[in-house]
Order: C-alpha cells, then structure tokens, then sequence
DNA sequence: TGAACATATGAGCAGCTGTTCATATGTTAG
DNA sequence: CTAACATATGAACAGCTGCTCATATGTTCA
C-alpha cells in the first residue's frame, strides 16, 4: 500500500520511533503462523474438542458423543485440528483415537481463560460478550 | 439436536465415559470467551497490532504507518480489540494511545509461537501452512 | 468376496469477517 | 464560532467458515 520508506497519508507524531518500531516486528511467516494457529482455536466447537480432550484420548464416535455433535461436523474439525498440529490420530483398528498434541495447548487454555475471567470481571459483571462483532461497543455505553 | 441422555445415532465405545467427561466439561460462558479471545487473536492484523504495541504505547497514526494500513483498518481492529480488553486506550488531546491491556496476552504469543515452531518443525521445513483451510490436509500430502 | 461399521471428504449454503469509502464525532487553535 | 486534525463508525462487498447432506475410503469379520 505504501513504499518501504513511505508511512501513509496521516501525519506521523514519531516517525523515527515507527522506523525503529517496523524493524522490530515479527517475521510474516510467525504472524502467519500465530494467526492461523488462533484461528484454530477461535471457535467454541473446536475449543469444546479440545477440552474434551484435555481429559484424555478420546474416538471420533465418543467425541461426537461427549458435545452432542454431528461425525461429519467433528471430523471437518479435526482435519483442522489435526492441520494445525493442535490434535494427533491414532489408529486402532477401525477406530481413531484423537489426543492432544502437545501440552503447550492445555497452558494456553488456561492463561487465555485467566484473562477472560479477568475481563469478564472488569466489565459489569452481567452477561458476556456474545459475538467479537457485538462486543465492540466496550463498557462505555454510548453516552 | 440430541436429549440430554441421548447421545447421538453411533455406536459408542465407551457411554459411562462419555457421560463422566460430558460432565466435566468447562461451561459455555468459558467456552464462548476462549472462541472469542482466540477469535480476536486470530487475524494477521491484529496480530501484528498486538505485537507492534508489545514494543510499547502507539498512537494510532503512528500504528497505522508501522503496519502501512489505513486510519480506518487499524480504528476498526482496534475497536475489536478493545471490545476483548486485549488493548487499553488512553487519550491525550486529540491523539489516542493504544497499549496492551494485559501482560498475559504476550505470554500467550510466546507460547503460541513456540507450538507454531515446533509444528514447523514436525512438518517438512519448506513452506508454511497460509491458511487453515489449505493447512487441512496435513503432512502426508495427496499421494 | 461382501456386509457392517468408523471415519473422511466434497459440494453447497447461510452466516460471519476484514477491508474500503464516506462521513461522523471529538479535540485544539485561532 | 470555524478550520484543521485525530479517531471512530456505518454501509457494503468480497472472501472465508462451519454446518449438513451425500458419499467415498478404509477396516474388520464372516
């Protein structure tokens, strides 16, 4: 959108900080990476897989099962999961068992539910957020 | 779609697991705010936002130059941001300074970017993964 | 081999998201 | 007050996502 020295059409307040500042960023490729992996995890049916199987190895079936979901629906997002390396299959005979991937993702949870519980209580209390769409108005009304 | 102590039309493997792992489950208020964090986080976008004030307090001018995006973009996205208390906004005259809201959030960036590597790594090292719907196939390619 | 079962996959659709454009709101200086 | 500036916001549109339905793939057992 612009050139490489260039900023954009606004009036900077510290030009020199922004250059130092675009030095420093992260890769496109992590940006990509953390993106996509957030992504992943940024749907409650996926996250309800996941805490699912934060309780151990669990089948397609008995997954479906557990949160009351279609196969097809769970094993689309499997796939994904399994895409972005957050879920591992095992096969046993006919049956997949799917676990946890790695541990990384269990500590994520729980910082990532900190913060929630966290901002849940610095809003008014009542209610939550709903949609990321709904929840851009903030705490401060309209007044 | 299924009563409560239904299932679904499978077979299951394990119906007493089932059940005790049902009950266990983290409830939907959580749920609903770990897909709407992880959902505010998972946009290059805001990624690069969220880092680009890992460096400190911007502006948003001064934001919309490091990232070379419009006023308007980086204002919308920040809006979202802010609605998931993931930045904080602090005003001087006429100017808007942006910070990270909560010290959680970089940690969960650096955990996140830890298991992005680490997958990178499981994976063939060429290349990335682009988006999460390309990213479905997985590591065995289309032999 | 063929039937039964467990899972995976593709198409298609309704709903959501991120951007731009145009414009509104809010602040400072004169 | 008005002009200028910084930011916020709404509408609209293109692209993406998650679901269901139908069906394919892969495995076991007879």
């Amino acid at each position: 959108m612009f050139k490489d020295d260039e900023v954009c059409d606004l009036v900077q307040i510290d030009l020199t900080r922004v250059r130092k500042i675009r030095a420093e960023l992260v890769q496109p490729d992590a940006v990509q990476g953390l993106a996509d992996t957030f992504s992943a995890l940024g749907d409650p049916t996926r996250v309800r897989i996941l805490d699912a199987l934060s309780h151990g190895e669990l089948c397609v079936c008995d997954l479906a099962a557990v949160l009351r979901l279609s196969q097809s629906a769970v094993s689309h997002q499997l796939r994904l999961l399994r895409g972005m390396r957050l879920v591992r299959p095992r096969r046993d005979g006919r049956v997949m068992f799917y676990s946890l991937d790695d541990q990384h993702i269990m500590s994520i949870f729980k910082q990532t539910l900190q913060h929630v519980e966290e901002s849940a209580s610095a809003t008014r209390p009542r209610g939550r957020v709903a949609t990321a769409r709904q929840a851009q108005a903030g705490p401060k009304g309209r007044g």
